[in-house]
DNA sequence: ATCCTAAATAAGAATAATTACTAAGTTAAG
DNA sequence: CTTAACTTAGTAATTATTCTTATTTAGGAT
């Protein structure tokens, strides 16, 4: 399901009563394109538009986002930088995150058996699964080395 | 860990060189006054503050919450409702969110085998654990039907 | 007990991310 | 083609959070 032609693209939207726009190609594209692992903050992306020559307002982009959230095609993170970051949902590929609470540096990893559970849960209260996050909070190596944090 | 009398908050304070400050005090008693899998944001804490009488200020609502994130004694929830919420950081108990992305209907469900992953994962990574959340995304069985949402 | 000093607070201003609004432009169904 | 509904651009407005400065306070040292 990620990867997507505009015209496949096109069917998704028209099912569900959305209009495929070229906005709308050119952002899906744009997440097409990172290598797995990388996700965009909001303003990223619009920066990125800016400089392929695309003319897309950043108003447009929040939209779009959120739309593709809703839709499954997106998954959001909230990394604890204070602003939230969106990458190509692979439902395949099972990736989380662990951050570190002082200094921010995220590593990923994948994990193959959470998303099992997490489906199995959320099905049995009924809830269609678009995403399935892990994530980890604590201090890195380097955090608690050099500040004695135990 | 997570229950605290005033005396242990400040012993635990003052054994990492931060001062036990009534305003302290009164925000973890806040917290342990709080039913299992209540949480709040920032904002919520601040009236109920005000509400008991407590004058305490917006940022120090804010700079306290984070200096108990930091020491493990509550967890961040960012549940997709725009502002992240708070609660007590219980390490035994292993429970975890179901969002709807439509509506923010959040339900909760405990699973044990989760943060055994994540600590395995993490420690060899050299991180130090402070909080594990396993959080799903999806589409509520009352969206999903009102709203024609396969 | 009382000082002293770094740490913490209050209050409000400032910032940054996100959302709302409105007029103009597009899409797709018939 | 036409048209109604959807979508966008551009900007204003909002909201959560952080920063700043003067003042207060906790707790170790005297």
């Amino acid at each position: 399901m990620p990867f997507l032609s505009d015209e496949a693209l096109k069917d998704e939207l028209n099912a569900r009563g959305y209009r495929a726009t070229p906005q709308r190609q050119k952002v899906l594209s744009i997440f097409m394109e990172l290598a797995q692992g990388e996700h965009l903050s909001a303003e990223d992306l619009h920066n990125l538009l800016e400089k392929e020559g695309e003319r897309i307002s950043l108003s447009t982009v929040y939209r779009t986002l959120h739309l593709m959230v809703y839709m499954g095609l997106l998954r959001e993170l909230e990394l604890a930088e204070g602003h939230k970051h969106y990458e190509l949902n692979r439902p395949l590929k099972d990736h989380h995150h662990i951050v570190c609470v002082h200094c921010n540096e995220t590593i990923e990893f994948t994990e193959s058996s959470v998303s099992q559970i997490g489906e199995k849960t959320a099905s049995s209260a009924g809830y269609h699964v678009l995403d399935c996050q892990l994530t980890l909070y604590g201090i890195c190596a380097r955090c608690s080395s050099k500040y004695n944090v135990r």
